[in-house]
DNA sequence: GTCTATATCCAGATAGAC
DNA sequence: GTCTATCTGGATATAGAC
């Protein structure tokens, strides 16, 4: 991957980012030297100061970037008006097949939220918490109209997430199990712990 | 905490491992220097390695330790006899216990992981499968005798530890919910996500 | 058992040539 | 836009004095 001299923005930019992605999510963010992720996009590690003025925003702007898409996709599909199940199921499959498609994203924002210094951290938790909130209307929603009965909506929601995120740590693409199969066991599981 | 010099062997090797523990969890494995951990101690970074060959090594036994004594324990609590429901709810609330007195060790040996090199890597994932066989075991079990309904054995297996260990991300002691509250609703959970 | 001092290396980040 | 070269600081780990 070795580049000679010369003016590759449009190309270098992205996959500077695309480097770092995939290194922050295997080592983590501070295991990872800005070195190796230039040598990973074939340029030197000065090269990389066009591109972010230090190592933290480059983590930052991942990580932001990824959960502002995040949120933006969960607005395109939720609907609304639905039934709380339909609300609940939506959510579920649109949770875990995002993150069959970005799982490195996913990860990294779950693993390094703690590597984040200053404002970084409240600003990337702000966004964290919008996206729980929007599970937990969904499930107060429910409890409040009879569909759901739940222990402790808060709890359940935490423990929903968690559960969902699990998939990030053993899915590999060509298991045992397909998409559509790991989808609808986590469905399954869903619809049972929502109610009695 | 600062010390002079002089013989404290019996109080400065725990001490080490409590801090690096506590900092690794915190700050995580790679971020944390062995200067760090020396001042947390009261001593010099020097004086460490007279109780560990090399920072990896540190972190190593503190995960392989906490490993070892999370198995002990569990076999302590189990009973193999029992109806598959009292296993399970044994479990769920062993692992609930457990992790709350624990919460650092746990935190540690499941983010940091990856920052394991060679054969530390295998050593510990073994051990990690051994415990998760553990209940994979309850849950085939149960399927078998026909008390679980479960969608599939194996990814509730994965989901289940997944849902308690992320009571590790958010539970701090005085918060709105006491620890028994807490066992309560994971177990009310637990009981409805292996039932149809 | 701990300290001071240091060897060795690599980190993040910048300056100026091309 | 990228390179080479470099500054500066801090990392792990070791040697030898006390």
């Amino acid at each position: 991957m070795a580049r000679k001299a010369g003016s590759h923005a449009e190309i270098t930019g992205p996959a500077i980012r695309d480097a770092a992605l995939r290194l922050f999510a295997r080592s983590g963010f501070a295991a990872v030297s800005m070195r190796e992720i230039a040598a990973e996009v074939g340029v030197r590690a000065g090269a990389l100061y066009l591109y972010t003025p230090d190592k933290q925003s480059l983590l930052f702007d991942l990580m932001h970037d990824h959960m502002q898409s995040l949120l933006a996709a969960w607005r395109e599909v939720r609907v609304d008006g639905g039934a709380p199940f339909e609300r609940l199921e939506t959510f579920v499959r649109f949770h875990i097949r995002y993150h069959f498609d970005r799982n490195d994203h996913v990860f990294l924002a779950y693993m390094e939220f703690r590597s984040l210094t200053g404002d970084n951290h409240g600003a990337i938790r702000d966004l964290r918490r919008a996206y729980e909130a929007e599970l937990e209307t969904i499930l107060s929603d429910g409890q409040a109209s009879g569909d759901f009965d739940l222990p402790d909506v808060r709890v359940t929601a935490l423990a929903l997430i968690a559960k969902l995120n699990g998939v990030l740590t053993w899915y590999r693409d060509g298991g045992r199990l397909a998409r559509d199969d790991i989808e609808r066991v986590y469905w399954t599981m869903t619809q049972r712990m929502v109610t009695a």
